[in-house]
DNA sequence: CACTTTCCGATGCACTTGCATCATATCCCT
DNA sequence: AGGGATATGATGCAAGTGCATCGGAAAGTG
């Protein structure tokens, strides 16, 4: 058998690549050259791993969704049993704004490939089904708040994690275009947070 | 005295073009030629209205943000006096969140150059306080509500000015995604905007 | 150690990019 | 009408683009 290699890996290591590039210097600056260059990779081993420069793109995006989404789901269940259902919310809200710091490479490389949204239908799916779980897991938050009686059973949860979700995406255009620095963000998210609670 | 051009129309006929190119494929696709085909001139034209391709962006950039705020404003200005002021907060926000289709393409647009935010600093600026004034709007709406007493003097207009922007851009960005549809997106923000009337 | 099979990375290629150049056409003022 | 300033658009150019190609390096098996 002959040279194995695991191209899994290396697909990784080229999508962290061009993230880091399109948070530097925007999407348009991103080349097949300047990737292989960032990941440490030659050009030919980019070429092997994706057939073409979108589907390179593409992989990163469904990259970073998945990061999004796991890290949430992380954070949810590394807390704690006891802890209240509004603090559970807020953070996995914040965390979903990419607010911090480091998220905040993530937070760039989502926007741009948002506004690329309307060029690539494939892309534009991704995002969309990006959403829709997010959406459930906001949702199914409101509902452990409804159960311990933090929030008001009258509210209806498909409702308020829709608004709970835009307010989130929001900010974080907010604080990308530099209007917003992240922790007045966060108050924001607070305040929609605390908002349910009566 | 020599021949002479009106050029700031054609800056903007140009501003449009490049407007329209973003839209339709996003804004790695505009080459200066590509901008001169679609705004019906030469290659020449364009390079004489604009020094270098980052200067048209830029005042493509500040061109819709002053077509947004204008609108919204304009759109104040048009409703006849004895209006509720919540129903002018809606109005004037669903104008922002460039909800229905004429306003597609220039939220696109917009969040194609949010992406560009971190590469250009002059863009970041136009951004930023773009997003300064939107915020001085909505707060003096709802200070108007509080005025009439539809809205309880007990809020902070500047906080809720800051959410209900929030979630209008929010929106912004999942319509561009595909997420929601304007129509979903309105619900949402009408909703937002109930929530202060009590 | 050879050998087969996979992988690599340099190079080539056709094309596009943003910008500079310049002869020509265009217009206003006297 | 004509002179002189200005705008114009075709063309040139070097750099960069994505993708195709291919000789040879590398690795696991006999």
């Amino acid at each position: 058998m002959p040279k194995q290699v695991d191209y899994e890996a290396r697909r990784l290591r080229i999508a962290d690549a061009v993230c880091a590039l399109i948070a530097r210097s925007g999407m348009e600056a991103v080349s097949l050259r300047d990737v292989a260059a960032e990941a440490d990779v030659s050009m030919g081993a980019v070429q092997r791993c994706f057939r073409t420069k979108e589907e390179m793109l593409l992989f990163a995006l469904e990259h970073i969704s998945r990061r999004v989404g796991e890290r949430a789901e992380e954070r949810i269940a590394a807390t704690s049993a006891p802890q209240a259902a509004s603090t559970l919310l807020t953070h996995t809200l914040s965390e979903l704004a990419l607010l911090d710091e480091e998220s905040r490479t993530q937070a760039h490389v989502w926007l741009a490939f948002v506004g690329h949204a309307p060029a690539g239908e494939r892309l534009a799916a991704v995002l969309r089904d990006t959403y829709a779980k997010l959406h459930d897991l906001v949702e199914w938050l409101i509902r452990y708040g409804q159960d311990t009686e933090e929030i008001p059973q009258h509210l209806d949860p498909a409702h308020e994690a829709h608004s709970l979700l835009a307010v989130a995406d929001g900010l974080t255009v907010h604080v990308v275009a530099g209007y917003h620095s992240p922790e007045t963000a966060l108050a924001v998210l607070q305040r929609q947070v605390d908002r349910l609670l009566r």
